[in-house]
DNA sequence: CCACGGCGTCTGGTCTGACCAGTGAACTGG
DNA sequence: CCAGTTCACTGGTCAGACCAGACGCCGTGG
């Protein structure tokens, strides 16, 4: 490194930036605790020094990104969120969006996460998560004689169960995150070509495969049928040219 | 699901959220391209007939999100920005912080991630990509004998540059993040521990070995090995009851 | 005594209009 | 033609006002 000094760019730092610092801090700090509210706008006027419109800048922001919520009337005044992952999702979807990021990058995201969530569960699974994962599993059974959105949903739930098993809080709410992209981006098609029974059974077929590698413990089967189940049932809706990014997720001489 | 009619609960909406959807939308389908800029505030004023301050806090939203910028004076108005991943990392360092995401969790993520950039890069890799990534280990060699900052930042660029090998924006980006994240929660106790030429030749060596699995398109291996230099890096900043984690993801008669 | 309904007060949402410190471009003088 | 000055316009902030809605109190009717 040289000797001079290295200076960094300066930012003007705006009056609601500050305020926004200072609650983020609080709440961060653990300070202020979700379900705790916040002071009514014009009593956080008089605290911080600044006039309504450059409070509510403030309040607009932290509720942009989910850490407070306002609304009119309530004598308690804003109220401090639990964390949700509506902003990651949010901003994941922008990636997706802006970056171009093709379905082939998306799928083979999901069969890292699912795969490693897999080999977690069956590894480190406890006697009652194991019981949360068949039960879930009991669900999809049934819901096949329903309807597709009840099987989907149910599907949802056991892919989750198995995330919670984990113990990775990072695997569950990417995880989630891009489930949720890639639903979007095809859920019209989906909607058309799933709804059948012979698919449905199929799929549960897979997911009694994965469900029963966990139960055995054996982790390497866990994730790798978890990843095949997810390129056979995505693989349709990538690009023929894309498709060797999955395919390299597969050859199981490995990862 | 049942014959009733399903009614979603519904929520007031602001007017300046519709403001912010508006120039959304327009971003998204990139009818606004970075660089490009927005009209003036009072011209919006006209333009969506909202007043001033309610202009002005759909403004502060986008921004804070990262589609636009403001600065004063500027003839021009605000422009529209490319995306960043500020946004991701500032959501979530707040889940890290916020859902006491322990150290193991993030180690673990992190190993994920990178070993599936590994296991990617050597099997998807062109020449030029191999090229950048000796590149980038090149340096790594000659900033031994500089500093130890000079050396992170090179150690960064290596695996930046094996992110990108991997073709998928999502294992950049969130590696990008999750690594960022690490290094703040550790940062001050890293500086002192590390700073010596043994350890620093210790893991150039481990490169070394990745690099070479990379080159010689052994996907298996370059991953294993990349998950392994992590864990040695970051096991003694991981509590021992949460060890386990991270060894379940080492365990290579599998993953 | 209790349950209920109306009312007042406070909340957030929005607007108007104003002032200031900057910026950048047009203009002007050399 | 260039350099310096001017000026119109920008965003940042403020003060004060009005509205619709929510909550809680209190009086009323049972």
């Amino acid at each position: 490194m040289s000797d001079e000094a290295r200076f960094a760019p300066v930012t003007p730092v705006r009056m609601y930036e500050r305020i926004v610092e200072q609650i983020e801090d609080a709440v961060a700090r653990g300070e202020l605790k979700p379900g705790q509210r916040l002071p009514s706008e014009r009593e956080l006027v008089v605290q911080f020094g600044a006039s309504r419109p450059t409070v509510r800048e403030a309040l607009r922001v932290l509720e942009s990104n989910g850490l407070v919520r306002s609304r009119p009337g309530d004598p308690n005044g804003p109220e401090i969120m639990p964390f949700s992952p509506n902003g990651l999702v949010k901003q994941m979807t922008r990636l997706a969006q802006v970056e171009q990021m093709s379905m082939a990058e998306l799928v083979a995201f999901r069969m890292i996460l699912d795969g490693s969530a897999n080999l977690l569960a069956a590894r480190l699974r406890t006697p009652a998560e194991l019981a949360a994962i068949e039960e879930t599993f009991a669900v999809m059974e049934q819901a096949i004689d329903k309807s597709f959105e009840e099987f989907s949903r149910a599907d949802v739930a056991f892919h989750d169960a198995i995330a919670r098993a984990s113990r990775n809080t990072l695997i569950q709410v990417c995880n989630q995150v891009v489930r949720g992209v890639v639903l979007t981006m095809i859920s019209e098609k989906i909607a058309r070509a799933r709804n059948s029974k012979a698919l449905m059974r199929e799929s549960l077929h897979h997911h009694r495969e994965v469900y029963e590698a966990i139960h055995a413990g054996d982790g390497v089967a866990a994730s790798r049928i978890s990843r095949r189940n997810l390129y056979d049932y995505y693989v349709g809706y990538v690009p023929k040219a894309d498709r060797g990014q999955l395919l390299a997720l597969l050859d199981d001489d490995a990862s």
